[in-house]
DNA sequence: GTTGACCTTGGAGCGTACTCCACCCTTTAG
DNA sequence: CTAAAGGGTGGAGTACGCTCCAAGGTCAAC
């Protein structure tokens, strides 16, 4: 697969993805031209990636993980581990978010929110 | 209160402070001698920066709610309005990452998640 | 054999959020 | 009077994550 063929698939442009090649997140090897070729299983690590990112995650976060990914003796099994890692991840967030929300709730009535507290 | 008790106080750096006036998130006005001075409540002004950039507000998403208070430091009834606005986002983006969570946790059980979906 | 879509590279530039530096002034304690 | 602690300015530099550009090679269609 071509880097525009990927580009489209994945949402995203080419530059992004030669940007990705460059800091380690994505590899390809070159066809006789010097194009760059794609394995399909590039697609869903870049939408992995886009998910991860929305989480928080850098990319040399990402870029690490996928190297861990890659040493694990079980592929499924630490994927499995690193999604229940980012569900803690989200679920801690959430709490954050609802206690933002309780505090900005419970402020709304007062004089002056922000001097509260 | 000057620029070094308020960076203590704050947890950061005096040089992240006066880029926070220099980007219009903290107003000070100054003394005889051209020092900063800085009301009581930037405290917990600042702690609330700290907060919403946490939950993923960027800078200028926070300075223009603060702008939003300054110009409406009066009225209880605005006040209400903008803390729901923002507590209306909060949900937002709670849902968004409950979505995420729920599609994480689905593919945490399949053999090859990233190749799900 | 030329057009046009697609690909290559290197390098510049941008927005966000700091971080550090040099150099100089002010205040306070001894 | 001096030294230390604190403050001021402007400007450069950093890290991240792109984004755009110029100049040029490749390839299929007409």
């Amino acid at each position: 697969m071509r880097i525009g063929e990927l580009a489209a698939q994945a949402g995203m442009t080419k530059d992004t993805i030669r940007f990705y090649e460059k800091v380690g997140l994505v590899a390809a090897h070159r066809l006789a031209n010097g194009y760059r070729d794609f394995p399909p299983e590039t697609v869903p690590w870049l939408r992995y990636v886009r998910t991860a990112q929305r989480l928080g995650f850098s990319l040399a976060e990402i870029a690490r993980h996928g190297e861990d990914l890659r040493d694990a003796p079980d592929t499924a099994e630490a994927l499995s581990a690193l999604f229940a890692e980012k569900i803690q991840i989200i679920d801690a967030r959430m709490a954050e978010l609802g206690a933002l929300r309780a505090e900005l709730t419970a402020r709304a009535g007062t004089g002056c929110p922000l001097r509260a507290s």
